[in-house]
DNA sequence: ACGTGTTGTCAACATGCGTTGGCAAACGTA
DNA sequence: TACGTTTGCCAACGCATGTTGACAACACGT
């Protein structure tokens, strides 16, 4: 221990640990799994590949703890009712814009079955139980979500990861506007 | 030559070619680009791997021609005009079941930027031409071309890439009477 | 000032990769 | 049968990767 009575052991290579970090982010996003190499990260943080290692075990331990995330979808206001499909579509948007990590998950599952899973737990764990509770007929939930998933991702892959010129130059409020209606109708609307 | 007058040379070594390139075709759309390795196709196509380089030159270059497909999109019926949505979705959806080459696109476009461009490239001559024809405003038709491929895209992404259950128990019909109205509606409704 | 544990560097390893060139067998033609 | 060409296999190369262990520099409680 370096202080006296700290619960939390603070580590004087704690700022080297989130340089790793955030290195680790950064390539991982860009050049997916395998071609973003510990030595290029390490090269990043300026610090030694092998200090990687020592903090995170391996290449897989430094990916997951790169990409652990939480998006809290739980704690979305569902009211009013009529809304939840804008509020859904600008809460993953800033979601997106803010945390890199999500991108280098979804470059990487699309690979990786591991990191397929961790996407689908997300589904699995927060998009589900929300259209559980928004839509008619629970049972119909899985599917909904999933639509709803499909919108969501299909805008995220064109923007952030393939970086189509015309979804990238796409405004906040204008992919809110054309979504949100979309996802609306996949968690509220009536079987078609 | 092997005959005595043929256009098209036939060469014995046609039926080794074919097997490396479906081998080829399979693992990339498993895999990915950088885990289907030369030395695993070639052992799924039974032959060395050396073959591999004589006929396609490279791993780049077999990658190019596993992928080289035309979707078509020009040929597609446009009238009427209310049914290009679901003609579009269910075209696609055909199109990505019989070709497994599209797959391994997609999961290559997600790391290779040479990749996401093949795949931008449909939109530029296919999409974009198709929503100019149908849609108002005909300034607009890089904006509703680049949702519709967020709509198909993300769809094909959670069903063939991700597997998320949900997206795969849906059915062909079933698939056809969700996406068809939001992508008739991002191709030809008023700016919202 | 000393000794202990932490933080960082360095060099090396085993492995798997794409790729190459040489050589043997099979084939088609004369 | 004899010849050149095509098809295939084999062994090896150079290289980049993840990972390891030994060792130096530093910080800090005593």
């Amino acid at each position: 221990m370096s202080s006296t009575e700290n619960q939390q052991a603070v580590r004087r290579s704690d700022a080297t640990r989130a340089a790793i970090l955030a290195a680790a982010r950064e390539r991982f996003a860009a050049d997916g799994y395998e071609r973003a190499t510990i030595r290029a990260i390490a090269r990043d943080a300026k610090i030694d590949p092998s200090m990687v290692m020592r903090y995170y075990d391996s290449k897989a331990g430094l990916f997951a703890a790169a990409v652990a995330i939480d998006p809290h979808l739980p704690d979305l206001p569902v009211e009013p009712r009529e809304a939840i499909g804008r509020t859904l579509v600008s809460h993953f948007l800033t979601l997106w814009e803010e945390h890199e990590e999500l991108t280098a998950l979804m470059r990487v599952g699309a690979t990786d079955p591991a990191a397929a899973d961790r996407m689908q737990s997300v589904l699995r764990e927060q998009l589900i139980p929300l259209a559980r509770r928004v839509g008619p007929e629970p049972e119909q939930a899985p599917m909904r979500a999933a639509l709803c998933a499909a919108a969501v991702l299909g805008l995220a892959l064109t923007r952030y990861v393939l970086r189509f010129p015309a979804s990238v130059a796409l405004g906040h409020e204008e992919i809110v506007d054309w979504l949100g209606p979309t996802v609306q109708r996949y968690l509220t609307a009536p079987t078609p």
